[in-house]
DNA sequence: TTCCAGGCGTATC
DNA sequence: GATACGCATGGA
């Protein structure tokens, strides 16, 4: 990442990076695109970054200071992490070939792990559109999104104060999810620091998380780049591509490929 | 009208 | 352990 400071903005020139891509491809809900480019928040810091100079891969990142930039935007995009290698290495594999080739400004963003929790809760058995509906009037009657101490208070007596959100039963488990990690007995910094398997069943504990949003909420919460979330979009990838496994180019970085693969399946079936 | 969406809990075998 | 079904909501 090379960057200048250009009066309130930073102009930052970073390869292998797309915005719509990366930031509406259904990892994040929170963003919403603007004229030339984004406006959204991470951990309710509000960021718009925009397209400077798309051909030569500069970006504006505007009203950031250069520590901002530095101890939070940085890692959120996870400019430390080299997306070409990555997909050097997944070019190994045919139709990965094709996959990041079609959508190779994928970067996996290093969400906060309550928010991806809960996100990815709301979004089981739901549609993209719809997930953003909800996240936005959830953060709208909240005023931000809402910490698990927040959301845990504001259902002690049942998840009826959510019913505005219109999230249908899943209410129900982001109360459970909420009770779980602001009482600790599920405390999400120790699970990222477990190994796969244990996280999965720990994050398991809360009712209405299962395989897949238990993976989600690794992957783009915690960081763990060999989750590797089944949707059904995912699964019909399996089938079609990979009925007897998938290639070992991608050990160690399973959930960077599913992220090219699922932007890949959907964008032909469609 | 019916089907589907970044699934999961429950019942049943 | 596998499989079938219901679940809230809204768009196609």
């Amino acid at each position: 990442m090379d960057y200048t400071v250009k009066g309130k903005d930073i102009l930052v020139k970073q390869a292998d990076l797309s915005l719509d891509e990366t930031l509406d491809c259904g990892q994040a809900f929170r963003w919403t695109k603007v004229e030339g480019g984004y406006t959204g928040h991470f951990l309710n810091r509000p960021l718009t970054i925009l397209d400077e100079d798309p051909a030569d891969g500069v970006f504006r990142f505007c009203g950031v200071s250069e520590s901002e930039l530095l101890e939070v935007w940085q890692s959120y995009f996870d400019f430390a992490t080299d997306y070409g290698e990555l997909k050097r290495r997944f070019s190994e594999d045919e139709t990965l070939a094709k996959a990041c080739k079609f959508a190779g400004g994928i970067r996996i963003l290093r969400q906060d792990s309550w928010e991806a929790l809960s996100s990815f809760i709301i979004s089981q058995n739901n549609n993209i559109p719809r997930i953003k509906g909800i996240i936005g009037r959830l953060c709208e009657q909240f005023g931000g999104y809402p910490s698990a101490e927040e959301m845990a208070a504001a259902t002690a007596e049942g998840c009826e104060s959510l019913a505005g959100l219109r999230a249908g039963f899943r209410a129900k488990y982001l109360a459970d999810a909420a009770q779980k990690v602001a009482g600790g007995e599920v405390d999400l910094a120790q699970v990222a620091k477990m190994d796969a398997d244990s996280a999965r069943t720990e994050l398991m504990k809360i009712k209405g998380v299962g395989p897949k949003v238990a993976d989600c909420t690794m992957l783009f919460g915690m960081y763990k780049l060999e989750a590797f979330p089944k949707d059904v979009w995912v699964k019909r990838v399996i089938a079609e591509w990979y009925p007897n496994g998938l290639p070992e180019c991608i050990k160690g970085a399973e959930g960077a490929a599913q992220q090219y693969l699922f932007h890949y399946i959907r964008s032909i079936e469609r």
